[in-house]
DNA sequence: CCAGATCGTGACACCGGCGTAATTCCGCCG
DNA sequence: CGGCGGAATTACGCCGGTGTCACGATCTGG
């Protein structure tokens, strides 16, 4: 996963919550309610399969590991209406920033120490390093599922369930 | 109010309410859940009094501060059994640090860029500065009971409420 | 194509937190 | 002492969030 961006990546419902450390239950209400939806494909009926991106497992990881801080969820929704443009695939040197119900994300440190300098004590400062989320995301999709985390990118079309409906499974992976 | 740590001066549980801006229903909850309860006097029964202390009221502006931002209130239990000695009644100059469950006071503007520096990413930081706060319970106690507010607690005495039952009420301030 | 696996869905339950209102009881004051 | 005001208590309800389970529908692989 030294490139994790891969843009043909998919991962189903199951495997999503599997990685990310969540019940199926709260990535279903996450999806039902519009805190996250699978940006691949979204359910349209029972038996059908939500797919989601390398991305949205990122997002995923993030409202868990806010929530396991003792953030809100009903918190977290707010912040994600402004964070939801700047979150991209690659959060190694990003730092999240939280004041009163909106967020940014900070990306040089020089920027960091503004922003905390800035802080005039107008509500709780919320600061995470998101280069731990991405990490954990990585490290769980090796463990999990090894057929996607072995190979690396370049086998990501052999992966079970990595490839999407069109490409045929190489392996029992699941 | 400007030695507001008159250690005679007390609050019935509706202006406590009142001063820190949240419902009776939360203030008794917090009481009965063990999370602030009112040092004076507690309630022993329907009709009986709960008394709260200058320090209950910073402590409960506290709480309702760190809710109003996002925390969880399960949270903010887990965070005062860290807090609860370090709080006084002079917070001005006092910033709270929330890493994980654990809680700190920092007094020092050093010691804050030191823990901010130190920072290395585990969890979310939380921070928020208390200067804030007791002015925010100040202001309150001013406004919403000028008796208490004008007179300083010099007159602490002849203020209805502010001390305790046997103090005769000089004038209907409720 | 078909059987079985897996997925999403619906239903119900529980819990924490808090709103609303009625009731009981204490404490204060005349 | 008695009446009354106000406080605490009790009860019920709602809501958000999540656990558990059964069921129907879709998907996948042989």
């Amino acid at each position: 996963m030294s490139e994790p961006s891969s843009p043909v990546e998919s991962f189903s419902g199951k495997k999503a919550a599997d990685i990310v450390g969540i019940s199926y239950r709260q990535l279903d209400y996450w999806a039902r309610t519009d805190l996250i939806r699978p940006s691949v494909a979204d359910a349209h009926g029972s038996g059908t399969r939500r797919r989601y991106s390398y991305r949205d497992l990122l997002e995923l990881k993030l409202v868990k590991t806010l929530l396991d801080n003792g953030i809100k969820l009903e918190s977290i929704r707010k912040a994600f209406a402004y964070l939801r443009e700047q979150l991209n695939e690659d959060l190694s040197a990003a730092k999240l920033v939280m004041v009163g119900n909106s967020a940014v994300l900070v990306r040089e440190n020089d920027e960091l120490i503004d922003v905390v300098n800035r802080y005039q004590g107008q509500g709780v400062l919320n600061l995470l390093a998101l280069d731990g989320v991405q990490s954990e995301v990585d490290a769980a999709i090796v463990e999990l599922f090894p057929s996607e985390g072995d190979e690396g990118e370049a086998e990501a079309g052999d992966a079970d369930d990595a490839g999407g409906p069109a490409r045929p499974a190489a392996e029992g992976g699941s």
